[in-house]
RNA sequence: GGCUAAGUGGCAGAGUGGUAAUGCAGCGGCCUGCAAAGCCGUCAACGCCGGUUCGAUUCCGACCUUAGCCUCCA
């Protein structure tokens, strides 16, 4: 047994096989910090996370990078449309983002590089291209020619043949090929922008992944894995990956993982359809143990469509887990590892059939009294921090005024005035506050979420 | 149009060449002043059509449907 990815490359679920086994290293596409983040951010987060989490598991270190694109057009339109400048816009998501994947107990990974801070090296990585002879100039733009580079397609299969190019678009006038895409591009002089042997301007999308990776693990070493959402396939990932094996004789990345989308009413979220789901409002009602549980029931490479019944399912079961670990808050905390969940994740990351593996646990935990013990380990191994959450909300309450309407709702109910009972009963629920009698004690938590 | 995925009960989702786990919801019961929780029980599904086979949901082929990509996207 061992960990098994399933390869965008080969299209197969493969054996993990590490460049090197004392450092695994992996990168996973982060967000460009321009909006608010949303459910679908958060889900390939949550992919990279897991990995790392397995990664961490099983190898002594893990290099793990998720990015910040910090330079983009649309970042420069942000900041038009909010009047500010591009730092405060950036510095602005970068810290919603932030503490949106903190919400959802992400781990922080080993880098978290900012475009910014490295383009002395793209431009250095640029150089090095261009000397690779698989560019061109056009209109003051860096391109590279992805006609010269035979291999083109190898990610996303995608053959120059066949595609349809400009369908949708007009073909950029500075392309020889449409395919062919930007290394460097020219700014305004009142624009973002940084000096270059190509004149004043700013990196092309593809190629600042590319820089950050080579610069962080080394200009000849091969990337363990790279992942993102599957949107990012084409043209994102085929384009790095050309780029970036002409820059070295090893290969760029041995394992490329993508994730499913996040659907909603069956669409792609954008903001021209209106249907973006953001981790912030989410979290206005909905607690980030109960989010993280429902993008966990889906197998990652699946697309999710995410609606309230996922949402709900999840809330229901997460409050079923809470239930049980507040009923066993006096024992000891004992975490027994399960190897058989981990075998489970290692399996290309069958989230879902670990959850069932959870419950099953659950199930059988008047049986057998080790279950627990796994029970609380299965759910600390996949981040899913149910102990902490009911802590918080224990102090998050009001206990006084709880306290004295239960009180009274109990002399309500030894004399037998149930109407008052009940009636106080409602008025806790309004206080998102449910009881429970249990014999002579009256017990109460908040309504789940 | 091309490419890439996917179609299992109300929802989510395993899985298999011999008719299919599990969770949630629903329904019934125990319990309760009534609830809630818990426990017990229970209903319900393999897109369509061919082929291979003793037998297919599982293999092969066509078709239909859905989503994504081909422009920026996690």
């Amino acid at each position: 047994m061992g960990i098994k990815i399933y390869n965008t490359l080969s299209k197969k679920k493969e054996d993990f096989k590490p460049v090197n086994e004392d450092n695994i290293t992996m990168y996973v596409c982060g967000p460009t910090v321009y909006s608010n983040p949303h459910i679908g951010n958060a889900r390939s987060a949550l992919v990279g996370d897991l990995w790392y989490r397995i990664l961490k598991n099983k190898y002594k270190k893990v290099t793990y990078i998720r990015n910040i694109t910090d330079v983009d057009d649309k970042i420069i339109d942000a900041a038009k449309k909010e009047n500010r400048n591009v730092n405060e816009i950036t510095e602005k998501y970068y810290k919603t983002y932030k503490s949106n994947m903190d919400s959802l107990t992400l781990l922080d990974p080993t880098h978290e590089p900012k475009v910014t801070d490295f383009i002395p090296r793209i431009i250095e990585i640029i150089t090095k291209i261009i000397s690779s002879g698989y560019t061109y100039t056009s209109e003051g733009n860096v391109m590279f020619d992805t006609v010269k580079y035979t291999k083109y397609g190898k990610l996303s299969k995608r053959i120059a043949k066949e595609m349809l190019d400009g369908v949708r678009i007009d073909v950029a006038s500075y392309k020889k090929s449409p395919k062919d895409f930007i290394l460097w591009k020219p700014s305004h002089k009142d624009q973002l922008g940084w000096d270059s042997p190509w004149g004043y301007g700013r990196p092309g999308w593809h190629i600042e992944c590319t820089s950050m990776i080579k610069e962080i693990i080394g200009h000849d070493s091969t990337l363990d894995i790279h992942g993102g959402g599957n949107d990012l396939i084409f043209p994102h990932h085929e384009n790095e990956l050309a780029q970036g094996n002409c820059v070295s004789k090893n290969e760029y990345c041995n394992y490329w993982f993508h994730n499913g989308i996040v659907l909603v009413n069956k669409k792609k979220m954008s903001k021209s359809l209106g249907n973006v789901v953001l981790i912030e409002d989410l979290l206005k009602n909905t607690s980030p143990i109960s989010i993280k549980y429902a993008l966990l029931s889906s197998h990652y490479r699946q697309p999710l469509n995410w609606t309230s019944e996922v949402l709900n399912n999840s809330i229901n079961i997460v409050t079923k887990y809470k239930n049980l670990i507040s009923e066993m808050k006096n024992n000891e905390k004992e975490y027994i590892p399960d190897n058989e969940l981990v075998s489970i994740l290692e399996d290309d990351l069958n989230t879902p059939a670990a959850l069932n593996y959870i419950s099953t646990l659950v199930k059988n935990i008047n049986n057998n009294k080790s279950n627990y013990s796994k029970f609380l380990f299965c759910i600390d191994f996949l981040g899913l921090n149910i102990v902490d959450d009911i802590s918080n909300v224990i102090s998050e309450i009001d206990n006084k005024i709880v306290e004295q309407l239960i009180k009274e709702r109990n002399v309500a109910r030894l004399k037998k005035n149930f109407n008052k009972a009940d009636l106080i009963r409602k008025k806790l629920s309004s206080l998102n506050v449910e009881i429970k009698d249990d014999g002579n004690q009256t017990v109460w938590k908040f309504k789940p979420k």
